[in-house]
DNA sequence: GCCGCTATTGGACCTTGGGCCAATAGGCCG
DNA sequence: CGGCCTATTGGCCCAAGGTCCAATAGCGGC
């Protein structure tokens, strides 16, 4: 929950835009890199960013392009907002680009006031991001520590299955339910079951076959 | 779940153009529409929309223009998803109209396969709408039958709350908190607080003052 | 004033959930 | 082979949830 401070990657084939990017995010108070091609962002941003941040990109480069860069980001740890800007972009290409997941396209020249609004965006968007990644880290860390019974055990509790039917369910004495239910909740911190749904829910993990009351 | 076939309305001033778009749309197996202008559309199409359907709309009309037409949708019941399609269009509403939910952004003249392929992609997000938001309603209506005082136990109920807590946070008696528990889970057709949970968090129907075990 | 809806409470009774202590059995590792 | 972990079960007991029947009180409408 530290404030750390947002970082804002530039990645441009053309060194004047860099600098002059560098020094305006600076300016604005972030913490600003550059990068001469996408290769290089990547080579140096392996690891996933534990603080906001986010791209700044050219559409057109040599090597990889902004549109490469994106979809290699994107199944990369290093996800973040990307924002394009571009000489001579065309409309596929901003398509593409927004499609997946780009903040805005700008063409140039902007105003900087409008990358600055871009920017701000993205980076609420990533801190947003990081944070709801952070809870689903955590449930699922706490999921990994049940062994294969609790988590089959979890799966019917979150149904709102009775201990008695879990048994059945299971093949097995309801007493032994009692022992896995509880050591589920414990471990994975919750006070109760409906908590336990929510956590379940937060992760994506799916209830065992259950009957749910809208169609 | 009546597979009802989809609907695709066309909007456009050209009237070459609208009925080409129709005969291809209706060729491939879909109901079409086509209207002159964006009021046109706006005046007939006023109730939401009760099965799958898509806009494929001109950027630049006379009157409402396109975007214009997105915004006005998007507050009211008739939401749908949109293709825009331009003759020349610019990079700056190419943006806009993706971030207001646009599926994509052809310029004319574009490729039949291009347009049915997002035709496609539109449809089916929007039956994933349709049935999100009937899900929804589903629960919103049930929980309109709930008196206030139902309303507020189970705010605490799906928090994991004792009754005994529950009746010490609303200063009554336990066993009145019974009465409204059961009533709500009845009400809301809930076999258990597990599923009271789950269509609680589908509605956004925000638990009381509750303490999460995640940060 | 009577009726219906809602909120509230009481009591009796049964079912469930959950905690505590203890025990057996299989599998894995040093 | 003796620990350690996991799964399993038993008994005992208490707390909490759920149900049925019943009753009082306020409030708006006919």
């Amino acid at each position: 929950m530290s404030p750390a401070t947002p970082v804002v990657f530039i990645v441009d084939d053309d060194p004047s835009i860099c600098r002059s990017l560098l020094r305006l995010v600076r300016q604005t108070g972030f913490e600003g890199h550059s990068y001469g091609s996408a290769e290089e962002f990547i080579e140096v941003q392996k690891g996933p960013l534990m603080r906001p941040a986010c791209l700044v990109v050219d559409l057109q480069m040599p090597g990889l392009s902004g549109l490469e860069l994106q979809q290699h980001l994107q199944q990369g740890a290093a996800r973040c907002p990307m924002i394009f800007i571009s000489g001579n972009g065309d409309i596929p290409s901003t398509v593409r680009a927004m499609k997946h997941g780009a903040v805005t396209f700008l063409t140039k020249p902007f105003d900087n006031a409008d990358l600055l609004r871009a920017i701000g965006e993205a980076l609420e968007r990533h801190r947003a991001e990081l944070s709801s990644d952070r809870q689903v880290r955590q449930v699922r860390d706490r999921m990994a520590e049940l062994t294969e019974r609790e988590l089959q055990v979890m799966s019917w509790v979150i149904t709102g299955a009775l201990n008695k039917q879990i048994a059945a369910e299971l093949d097995i004495v309801e007493k032994t339910v009692k022992v896995h239910r509880a050591r589920v909740l414990e471990k994975m911190q919750a006070q109760s079951v409906a908590e336990l749904v929510r956590l379940c829910s937060l992760a994506g993990f799916a209830a065992a076959t259950s009957g749910s009351a809208v169609d």
